[in-house]
DNA sequence: ACAAATTTAGACAGCCTTGTCCAATTCGTC
DNA sequence: GACGAATTGGACAAGGCTGTCTAAATTTGT
């Protein structure tokens, strides 16, 4: 394990004031001097900590939002993998824990590290999700109102079931990820989707 | 202030870790001797402070949920105004904020402290917010499947557009939880609402 | 195989924090 | 006003952590 995610792993376990050099030298695998050799010290480490994690869940984010479905074969279907997508590659897996927590728990200590990361990350995630859905909508598949609106709700919806692992730290189960992601697309379908059928108005939810 | 109080703000602020017993003491206006005398230790003042805030966030919330609108004049008004009161009583204001914060900075590190809230806090939370919903499904003012998914989904919905504010530890403006709110009830509605007029299904949202 | 660069272990000073002790002072109550 | 209880300020030891330094060991490049 390399000396960063050493130190993001006891950053977020301990917090920053909690965290030694000598547990995150142990933890990475080399001497206490080698910490302070390649990092200056532990406010520089904790910028590189943050600044990495920051790269690693956009990248995933976009990419994540690049696979968003523009022409859905089964709508609901497409909408919930990507949700599943979205919960499995970016906000669920180790660096979106990491960040949310190092976020939550230092970023009033350091406004313009968090600030950068609120205009490149959350920021353009909305935009970016709220253009596809406009697209969706413009394509006659959703009937929106408020683009950006729908993007938060979506999100909002396909991690209501989540929130509770999320406060703690946790991780959800790949089964908790999926039926959190059906109930909410459902719901997000019944506000938002065009009405096919209008016999089946209200498809079960997946039981809770 | 309190030392308890005190005792709050200081470990929101710094983490466990890096509040220190004297910046307590000064913050509440006593002598260190003096919270010593009161607390015994560090950890048990750290204790006393989750117990102190559970006990407030869990009788505000119940009150709260009290004052569900059972019999409805106007269910989407009605609902619009229990969701503000609910964030601004409850989520937003010092004693959610905090107890928020600290579950999720030292959450892993006292576990039985924390399952003690768990329980007693989100879970009869939504089990009751359940059981209005139930009601007012019952009642014929909303097609629910399960109502325990209705009742965390509305609660994700109402509180989409806070997030943000939120993770950075902020306090929403009382418009922005006034917009979170509407937005919210308003899907929550087009998903579960009894359509009455067929005509009029997509009120516009208000301009996010 | 050799030289340069990197890594390592350990010692070290300086600083901060916790928790205790104690004498002096203030406060509440009768 | 007087007496017991609580509070205060300060000193104090013990321990932990940061960041530096140095000499030896190890790795790397050629």
């Amino acid at each position: 394990m390399s000396v960063v995610d050493a130190a993001a792993s006891v950053f977020c376990r301990e917090g920053y004031a909690g965290a030694n050099i000598d547990l995150i030298a142990a933890e990475a695998g080399v001497s206490r001097q080698t910490v302070y050799n390649h990092h200056g010290d532990k406010e520089k480490l904790f910028v590189a900590v943050v600044r990495d994690l920051t790269e690693r869940c956009n990248a995933g984010i976009f990419a994540t939002i690049a696979s968003f479905p523009d022409q859905p074969a089964e709508l609901e279907a497409d909408l919930i993998a990507f949700a599943v997508r979205m919960n499995r590659n970016c906000i669920c897996n180790r660096d979106g824990r990491f960040l949310r927590k190092l976020i939550q728990a230092e970023g009033e200590r350091y406004p313009e590290l968090f600030a950068e990361w609120r205009e490149q990350g959350p920021g353009r995630t909305w935009s970016a999700l709220a253009a596809r859905f406009a697209r969706l909508a413009f394509a006659g598949h959703l009937s929106i109102g408020d683009p950006d609106v729908a993007a938060r709700q979506f999100l909002a919806l396909v991690n209501a079931e989540l929130q509770i692992t999320f406060v703690l730290g946790g991780m959800p189960t790949e089964e908790e990820v999926l039926r959190s992601a059906t109930n909410g697309v459902r719901t997000f379908l019944n506000a938002f989707g065009r009405k096919k059928s209008p016999a089946g108005k209200q498809a079960a939810l997946v039981h809770a």
